[in-house]
DNA sequence: GTTTCGGTTCTTTTT
DNA sequence: GAACCGAAAC
């Protein structure tokens, strides 16, 4: 606890952001630099310095973020850290809102709804307003739409016409979706995530004196990731630090890979001019990366216009280069990502220090056949994740319904479960039950059953046979207890029914209900398990995925943020694939493509090996011919190792 | 009128 | 692998 000494452990750059005065500080951190090391250590030294943690906030992007830093934090000044409110912008948020949600319309006990749900609502209040016509936007586009207005804090008339651009649209329509959707979350108790924010910044306006207190409370500010904050997540920042403006955000415009869910990295840009008096500290020198593959990532960024000037300088010495393999086509670049995981593994660098990064998941896919066929273990990070897969949301819908008798998605799944049940049978009788429906009332369970067809009756019994013995009042701490009764006396059955792969789904539910007994009260688990992202593999004794394993990795360059690995191999740097197709007309979004190729390079610490196949088979057997990719050309010849393999393997 | 089934298309992503 | 669409089945 005693003799924090900063300049042990971190060189003179870190030192200084670390000791940085009180007031706005930006910490301008290039890849590998340190930068979460930095954050970590300002955290311990304001409670070192005796700081109250409880008057610390520190925001990040992702979970893992959070976790990392405040188990890091820990371990250098002890558990007084437990008192830092430190999660991502949507925890904190939804801790607010907890608290005040009655203030602003809702209850404290709202419902969070994820992707699917707020899907479904929009899909209804489209029907509803008899919009569900042929060329009138589809639920997703609508979602996606709204939540990028919302992000951008733009106006919807304005995001409409950009989505738009040429195709006539019935922008009426949309906005009397817009009001329906906005309205029935509100009858249902419910916010979806752009809500979690919204509605904070909403009940700081209205309510001063809420936000009062936590300007008051939070005496030092801290935000990682700024360049990735949205305007939304700025503006919720800058009310929290109002009153003390100690505020401290690290970042890199380098990095800035979210545009496309409304992140600006102007505002991390003209983070000074905002707060004038800002110290600026740089972050540069590079502890990760062999100095080629700086060479390589610092000159293929140089080209982007508007960012702050950095170099990244090299600790470590080789005069190894990076590889830049030209290949035929995608099952020729199979083979020879097959070979140079082999020649590293022959090298002695272990299997998961290996990375096979890529633009999109379809890229992979003759790789993944590939690693298949030859039985090498593979782990992959797939879009699908723990919470969003049917099974656990078919669990967590009758949680939910426990919690909030509102809850419409939550009952409409339930209810589709059951045969010659969907969408229309399902809206129908909750209409019929006045829009809410209370499990614990025998009168509501029967008017279900009376207003079912025939063949659904009896398993609707079954279903709700899971409440039989339990204590009508005490339902809200025992989930675990009701989602293993539910599962037992229905689930299974219909599981084994419904999906091939029943009986890995019914291990998943398994899983949920021993998570599930850590748990005393089902609105504690319902937020956690809304704001949480994939669960990861470390996470320890958490729910986790069958195939965490031992292999190589396999994932999208952006799920790759703040990772590094010894060996990284890159697919597809192909003009039209990296950079993809529908980012090439506009010179804002190949930038962010650009930064997307630098947040890849500066994965790797010893190994670069930049694929570029020439071909592609179509779907119609025929053969798309590719450039090699624009940030391929951009490197200056001698900085890369060109490879053209003959291959003698099958 | 609804539900279910089979074929087709596409597949940056976090909360 | 899942979301969507159109057609068949209930």
């Amino acid at each position: 606890m005693n003799g924090l000494d900063p300049e042990s452990s971190l060189n003179a750059e870190q030192v200084a952001a670390v000791r940085a005065p009180d007031g706005p500080v930006l910490v301008i951190a290039a890849a590998g630099t340190g930068k979460t090391r930095t954050l970590t250590w300002r955290v311990a030294w304001l409670v070192e310095r005796g700081i109250d943690p409880s008057g610390i906030l520190l925001l990040t992007f992702t979970n893992r973020a959070a976790r990392e830093m405040m188990d890091r934090a820990r371990t250098l000044v002890g558990d007084p850290v437990g008192g830092v409110w430190g999660g991502t912008f949507h925890h904190v948020a939804n801790r607010i809102l907890r608290r005040h949600a009655r203030a602003i319309g809702f209850d404290n006990d709202f419902t969070i709804l994820d992707e699917d749900d707020t899907l479904s609502l929009l899909r209804a209040c489209i029907s509803e307003l008899g919009l569900r016509e042929k060329h009138f936007p589809k639920a997703d586009v609508l979602r996606s739409l709204f939540s990028l207005a919302r992000n951008r804090a733009t106006p919807l008339s304005d995001e409409i016409h950009r989505r738009f651009r040429e195709t006539p649209v019935d922008a009426e329509g949309v906005f009397r979706v817009f009001t329906a959707f906005t309205d029935r979350k509100r009858q249902i108790n419910a916010m979806d995530f752009d809500d979690l924010l919204i509605q904070t910044l909403r009940l700081f306006d209205e309510h001063p004196a809420a936000l009062a207190s936590y300007q008051e409370r939070f005496l030092h500010v801290l935000v990682d990731e700024y360049q990735d904050t949205n305007p939304i997540q700025a503006r919720l920042v800058d009310a929290l630090a109002a009153r003390h403006r100690n505020l401290f955000v690290v970042g890199d415009d380098f990095q800035s890979i979210y545009s496309w869910r409304g992140a600006d990295f102007r505002n991390f840009l003209s983070f000074p001019d905002r707060y004038p008096g800002t110290a600026v500290f740089k972050l540069e020198t590079n502890y990760r990366s062999l100095p080629g593959i700086l060479q390589v990532a610092n000159a293929c960024i140089a080209g982007n216009p508007e960012q702050f000037q950095k170099i990244l300088r090299a600790i470590r010495q080789s005069t190894e280069r990076p590889i830049r393999a030209e290949l035929r086509d995608g099952d020729q670049q199979a083979k020879y990502v097959i070979e140079q995981i082999s020649r590293s593994i022959r090298d002695g660098i272990p299997k998961k220090e290996i990375a096979i990064l890529y633009r999109s998941h379809y890229h992979a896919m003759e790789l993944q056949l590939e690693l298949t066929r030859r039985g090498i273990p593979f782990s992959i990070t797939s879009g699908i994740r723990f919470f969003e897969q049917a099974h656990i949301k078919d669990a967590c819908a009758l949680l939910r319904l426990v919690q909030n008798p509102g809850d419409e998605p939550a009952f409409l799944r339930l209810l589709s479960l059951l045969p010659r049940v969907g969408e229309k049978t399902a809206l129908r009788i909750w209409a019929s039950l006045g829009r809410r429906f209370a499990v614990r009332l025998p009168e509501a369970r029967n008017a279900v059953d009376r207003a079912l067809p025939g063949p659904a009756k009896a398993d609707w019994k079954t279903m709700i046979s899971a409440f039989d013995e339990l204590e009508p009042n005490r339902l809200d701490q025992q989930p675990g207890e009701i989602v293993y009764r539910f599962v037992s006396a229905f689930y299974t059955a219909y599981a084994e029914e419904t999906f091939e792969n029943a009986e890995r789904r019914l291990e998943d539910l398994e899983e949920l209900i021993n998570f599930l007994g850590r748990f005393s009260s089902i609105s504690d688990f319902l937020s956690d398990m809304a704001l949480m992202s994939h669960v990861e593999e470390e996470s320890s004794g958490g729910v986790r995925k069958a195939d965490s394993g031992e292999g190589v990795l396999l994932s999208t360059i952006h799920q790759s943020k703040g990772l590094e690995w010894s060996v990284v191999i890159v697919l597809w740097l192909a003009e039209g694939l990296f950079p993809s197709q529908r980012t090439l007309e506009s010179q804002d979004e190949v930038a962010e493509e650009r930064r997307l190729f630098y947040v890849a390079t500066t994965r790797a610490r010893d190994r670069l090996i930049l694929c570029a196949p020439r071909c592609r088979r179509t779907r119609d057997q025929g053969m798309a011919f590719y450039a090699p990719s624009r940030f391929l050309q951009e490197i200056p010849t001698g900085l890369v190792q060109i490879d053209r393999p003959v291959l003698t393997m099958n």
